[in-house]
DNA sequence: CTAAACCCTCGAGTATACTCTAGGGCAAGC
DNA sequence: GCTTGCCCTAGAGTATACTCGAGGGTTTAG
């Protein structure tokens, strides 16, 4: 049994311009076609594409992703590389982990002071000692 | 005392093109100009710089940072409304939070996988089971 | 057999966010 | 006063990732 376009998007969430756009960037290799050139994606096929889902939710390039695919396609001699590029992207995953959940915590602590009961009191000091940096002499 | 825009890209990493195209965005209607035209920034510019940068950072668009910068500039009226645009923001980054966590939980799936001692023969037997597949007769 | 609903490719178009170049003005030191 | 370094705008170019339209085959239900 195997999947249409149409069933692996609905199936993926991805659009089938996304999915076309996946396979003519080298993504979806493995997909086979039947005799009316149509794809038809089997259930190993949709892990690999889940796959390529989760490094595309944490921000891998599309050239990256075909890079890991290629990997995949030229069997177990490449686990090492693979496992490199998945050790480096995790790396930098972390990072991006990181810097969201301390911007995050700025975000909240405006919102708190947005929801303090003297808001437009706090707001207002702020904007006084703003405009008093504007009325300084300017450099130059 | 003021700071020019090579200062500020310093200070803040972004690059002075950067700062140019965010002042045209309308990021930077608050920043001053000195007889000869050239911007200077205030500490307080450097304060809203790095809310746009906390924003930026986790995702959100230009197009509704300068929203929120418009509700800044229009003074303590559009409180309430800042604190909105926040919260809706702050559910998304909380949720992109989670789609990122569980895509990283099954990345470091996939790494332990490499990283076992019987990899290739694992990874080969996963092969073996995807060549099934496309050895099954193509729908249609 | 034909209409509706699929599928295909190719190439153009859109959205977003920069990034750079050209041409020209301003400021400070020698 | 001239060179060096910094600043400006306007507009073109780049990168990334889709998204869509045109033109044309395929499949299936009636």
């Amino acid at each position: 049994m195997t999947y249409s376009i149409k069933e692996v998007a609905q199936k993926t969430g991805l659009s089938i311009y996304t999915l076309r756009f996946y396979d003519q960037q080298g993504l979806l290799p493995f997909v086979q076609r039947n005799a009316a050139g149509y794809r038809a994606f089997t259930e190993g096929d949709l892990r690999l594409i889940h796959t390529i889902c989760c490094l595309k939710n944490t921000g891998m390039k599309i050239t990256d992703i075909r890079q890991y695919i290629d990997y995949v396609m030229a069997g177990t001699a490449t686990i090492e590389q693979r496992r490199e590029l998945l050790t480096a992207h995790r790396r930098k995953v972390v990072a991006k982990q990181h810097q969201i959940e301390v911007s995050l915590q700025e975000i909240d602590y405006k919102l708190a002071t947005y929801s303090a009961p003297d808001a437009v009191a706090q707001i207002s000091r702020k904007i006084e000692a703003a405009l008093e940096d504007h009325q300084l002499p300017v450099k130059r």
